[in-house]
DNA sequence: TCTGGGGTCCTAGGACCC
DNA sequence: TCTGGGGTCCTAGGACCC
């Protein structure tokens, strides 16, 4: 017989948080936030903001006054850190276990059946990643996913030892469950929580116990397997192979409402070649692309807060693609089809779709197989300059209609340890 | 005035086929 | 007069995650 399943969950604690106070130690103890894209609304809160009663995702202006007050300090997102830091993080976690999963920027799972030494190795993990990246980590083990999660936020409360709590030293692992509202677990979120409610589940042990058929007939497969999962019988899997993405999406909010199809133009000349950066990056081609664009509440209809829904129109091609100059043009024709002289967009973006690895393309009958090489080269050259000079330091010239689309980001730090021009000085004498 | 961006999975229903 | 049933594929929409 295998042995019993033992997963880790490696969780950093308030990353981006964490991210911002290693370049500035003075915000140790000190409440900080770090703002979503365009400064939109709070993504990440330190222990001492979350005291302060500051929700997750809170629109900024509903919650500027109190940032003030008690002085939070507040950051826009520097992605470029965040990321950075977090590959330095999986980096020490995959060479510490025999497998495991990269499950998002601050979050790894990793696979430790069989392990006697789980719980030290879980405890010297906290330690290693700490002294080695300063970011601080804590670590839940339970023999499913599900209770992986349930057991680091236990840990992250204090539970446990050295920043590791192991579900299966728990006493009494129902008392626990019984204690955990039901919308706290992985794979619930309010709306689901509130139905559960209302059916008269409101813990996480009401509804491990809740039969399954029952379960499959009001919520369907996702919730028999949540079920199991609480009961300790794993159904969720370690992928450790990152899946061939199925679509890639660039698409932003804009820094100020667009009015002008020379404004938009530019900015879904960048979100194309963004996207044809991605998907080449991945060694994927393209055979469909959907372009959108969101324009600001109308005010009619009653509801001043309803947005009527996005314009889009997706167009394929043939042969797949990854050439920036073929999306940008679709995209922008595929806009200007949706563009309306007198509407206020407030977001826009595209989807690539249908994607395929680059080397399955089976060329067609009448394709140019020397322009698809002239093609490729002249993408190797971009991405070759940009990687060497930075992202965006050649670009097509549309981009240039304009830059008030672009984000706001008010309170970005400059720290960046992949960034030269970003790193410390130090004088000597 | 101001509420992110980028993903995945599941389900239901329709089209189509034999 | 009677008018099947089972399978696949696709899409849209809804839910979830961080």
């Amino acid at each position: 017989m295998s042995p019993a399943k033992l997963f880790a969950l490696v969780d950093c604690n308030n990353f981006y948080v964490s991210c911002e106070r290693l370049f500035q130690p003075a915000l140790e103890g000190r409440p900080v936030v770090v703002l979503s894209n365009n400064d939109g609304c709070l993504v990440a809160r330190s222990n001492e903001a979350k005291a302060l009663g500051l929700p997750m995702g809170a629109p900024y202006f509903q919650v500027a006054r109190t940032l003030r007050q008690h002085q939070v300090a507040v950051f826009s997102s520097n992605y470029a850190l965040y990321g950075d830091l977090s590959r330095r993080v999986m980096q020490i976690l995959a060479s510490a276990a025999p497998a495991s999963e990269v499950y998002s920027i601050d979050e790894c799972f990793l696979d430790l059946t069989g392990i006697a030494t789980a719980d030290a190795l879980s405890q010297q993990l906290v330690q290693q990643v700490r002294s080695w990246t300063g970011i601080p980590v804590s670590v839940g083990l339970a023999p499913t996913k599900t209770l992986a999660k349930l057991a680091n936020r236990l840990a992250k409360k204090g539970l446990g030892q050295g920043g590791v709590l192991d579900w299966r030293a728990l006493s009494e692992p129902s008392a626990v469950l019984q204690r955990t509202a039901v919308e706290d677990l992985w794979g619930i979120s309010q709306h689901w929580g509130q139905r559960l409610r209302a059916l008269g589940i409101t813990d996480a042990l009401a509804l491990a116990q809740a039969p399954s058929a029952w379960l499959q007939a009001h919520f369907g497969v996702v919730l028999v397997r949540l079920g199991r999962e609480l009961q300790g019988f794993s159904c969720l899997t370690l992928e450790t192979q990152p899946p061939a993405r199925k679509q890639i999406m660039v698409s932003r909010s804009f820094g100020q409402p667009v009015t002008q199809w020379s404004v938009l133009r530019a900015a879904i000349t960048h979100f194309a070649s963004r996207a044809g950066e991605k998907l080449r990056a991945q060694g994927l081609l393209a055979q469909a692309l959907t372009v959108f664009l969101e324009t600001s509440p109308d005010g009619k209809h009653g509801d001043p807060k309803a947005r009527p829904p996005p314009e889009s129109l997706t167009l394929s091609f043939s042969p797949p693609t990854a050439d920036s100059a073929t999306l940008v043009r679709a995209a922008c024709w595929g806009a200007q089809q949706r563009f309306r002289d007198g509407s206020i967009y407030r977001k826009a973006g595209i989807m690539l779709l249908d994607l395929m690895p680059a080397g399955q393309v089976v060329p067609g009958l009448f394709d140019a197989p020397e322009r698809a090489d002239h093609a490729r080269q002249r993408m190797q050259a971009l991405d070759a300059v940009n990687a060497r000079f930075g992202r965006g330091a050649l670009r097509f010239a549309a981009e240039l209609g304009g830059d008030t689309w672009r984000l706001r980001a008010e309170r970005r730090s400059s720290a960046c340890p992949t960034d030269w021009q970003a790193l410390p000085r130090v004088r000597a004498g």
